[in-house]
DNA sequence: CATTCGGTTTGAATCGTTTCAACCAGACCG
DNA sequence: CGGTCTGGTTGAAACGATTCAAACCGAATG
């Protein structure tokens, strides 16, 4: 009755005063043997659960931090939030995770909701290539830590994949295949990550006689992939191989080539990125740049914990190395040029 | 300095009295054009954003609802959170997603951070049969709405497809296409949803003279199909199609047909379940019962808003049908019994 | 001129915790 | 025996908003 029972409740019906209950719930090794006792059967009875709201305001400090990503429809980004999650939970915090879905209006949002919930900090993967999220955080002084990205300029902690190398990584093993002429599926896109992926394949031809062709995408899903896979097929000289921004992508030019009744690899080699677990799962498994998602996860919500821990903290930018995984989608034996 | 600007800053900035401001916040129709204005400048200069703790301590009611999902390595649910954040958000909502990941302990985990919380509602698909979370939220009278799941003898709203229909169609499916010996991968898993499915299959299969042949899994993901599907090639004599209790398990037989030479849907047809983006996007199409699962997010959102908006309320059971969206690996010519 | 009235604004009480200085009783010390 | 510790416990003051009864004020009414 009368709504959830409250501390004072507790207190009563333990015959004690609150600020015993409160040591019980944050303190107990400075209450004595017997009172907890008494007083964790008061709480059990009845039921109690403290309130957070409560807790917090009174103490300033909030148990949960918000992770902001780009897209929860791709795999990636949902084992980055499984590693953060877990990583929260070892430390006794939750993690609310929302979706910017790439509108830097939906990340403003819910920037302002994470502000309001005066969250212990954010991890944010930016939708904007101007940094106007970091921004607003760093306005209302949140604390945060940039997801896949690297900090420019900016003054944050940030975990992020050398895409560069990752780029000039899936170009070589193409380039080393025999591979002459092959296209970039992601084109000129505004995202870092995508800009960078193509500017180390580029540095990885440069110098080879290999061309790099342009694949523009509307989008960075399977069906932006699907449309783009089919322009390419259309392409005089059509390229023998085709590099794609991430697995998204891959999965829909894959298709497309099937669709068209290429053979994969023999027709067209493909190289996707971020290896989720449907590259593997794919028909034909698919070569791709495996990105340690839920380790970035865990790095950032460590880092986070670092700055907000207390104490002189000093901002850092951890650089994961990406790792080529070879599999049957670029398997032909090397043609020769 | 000093941390963040709280209303009295505001108010002192503004002068005007705290009780003016809070009413700029919420009630502006009643405050006076030109203090209104005075009082929202004073805000924008010192960045002032309210603390949701105090809010929701006093006036007692929270504006973010707990989603607690079985698996959010299943695209199907993804969509499910994205429906319900968009339906959140047109009411001024957050929406904080979890992952029980099966596991009561997480489960329980969770829903007692929901309960510290004060959550408005939550959103729950059920980890164990017993619904033991159900009952921890009813003694903490959190209100719920259950997804995915029907609420068998569980006092609550819920959101669910008919599971039942669902497994009858794609069985039905099947035997129209000519097989008689049909394999289900799933077995006899401890998942409702899954036995439904199951015993929609059976019931379809009765009288017709075809055989449902139990194919035991490890779990519900694309490695436990895989696992699946090496056994089920085994298996003398094969069968001819399967019907996998959800789209992951699916791609991953697809892919054991693959790596083991086989064709589909010539040596083997498969329909799976969920309808999943990547199933439409695997190299061979996969024929799936279609759950609309946007729709059931957005759903159980406004059931809970019902529930929560005062007034009576009465318990109410939204059952959605599911729909068969046939693709290649079924498409095979009808044979000859 | 005294009242009434609607529209604004005020100020204090309140929500359920945490925190901290003060208090207490018994043990120990000199 | 007085004084200092020590381990437990207490009670009241925050925390930052919302809410609401009361005060205010200028205009309109009787």
């Amino acid at each position: 009755m009368g709504g959830a029972a409250g501390i004072k409740d507790v207190a009563r019906a333990a015959g004690v005063s609150v600020g015993t209950v409160s040591n019980v719930i944050n303190r107990p090794e400075v209450v004595g043997e017997e009172t907890r006792a008494r007083v964790q059967a008061a709480i059990d009875r009845l039921g109690y659960v403290r309130s957070e709201s409560a807790r917090q305001l009174r103490s300033g400090s909030s148990r949960i931090i918000g992770l902001l990503v780009l897209d929860l429809g791709n795999p990636f980004f949902v084992s980055v939030a499984r590693g953060a999650e877990r990583a929260a939970r070892a430390q006794g915090l939750g993690v609310m995770v929302c979706n910017s879905a790439q509108r830097p209006a939906d990340e403003a949002d819910y920037l302002a909701l994470f502000a309001e919930q005066r969250v212990r900090g954010v991890l944010l993967t930016p939708a904007d290539a101007e940094g106007s999220g970091a921004a607003v955080l760093r306005r209302h002084d949140v604390p945060f830590v940039l997801v896949d990205r690297l900090a420019p300029g900016i003054e944050a902690c940030s975990v992020s994949v050398d895409d560069v190398q990752g780029g000039s990584l899936a170009a070589a093993h193409l380039l080393a295949g025999g591979h002459r002429r092959i296209a970039f599926a992601g084109g000129r896109h505004r995202l870092q990550q995508v800009a960078d992926r193509r500017s180390g394949a580029l540095a990885a031809l440069e110098g080879s006689g290999a061309e790099l062709v342009d694949l523009e995408v509307a989008g960075l899903d399977v069906a932006a992939g699907r449309d783009a896979g089919a322009r390419l097929l259309g392409m005089l000289p059509r390229p023998t191989a085709v590099f794609c921004a991430n697995d998204l992508l891959a999965l829909g030019v894959l298709q497309a080539a099937f669709a068209a009744g290429l053979r994969v690899p023999e027709d067209l080699a493909i190289v996707g990125y971020d290896d989720i677990e449907f590259a593997a799962a794919a028909a034909v498994p698919l070569t791709s740049v495996r990105q340690p998602a839920e380790a970035m996860g865990r790095t950032a919500v460590e880092l986070l914990a670092e700055e907000t821990g207390g104490g002189a903290h000093r901002h850092r930018q951890v650089v994961f190395e990406p790792e080529l995984v070879v599999r049957s989608s670029t398997l032909s034996a090397p043609r020769t040029a």
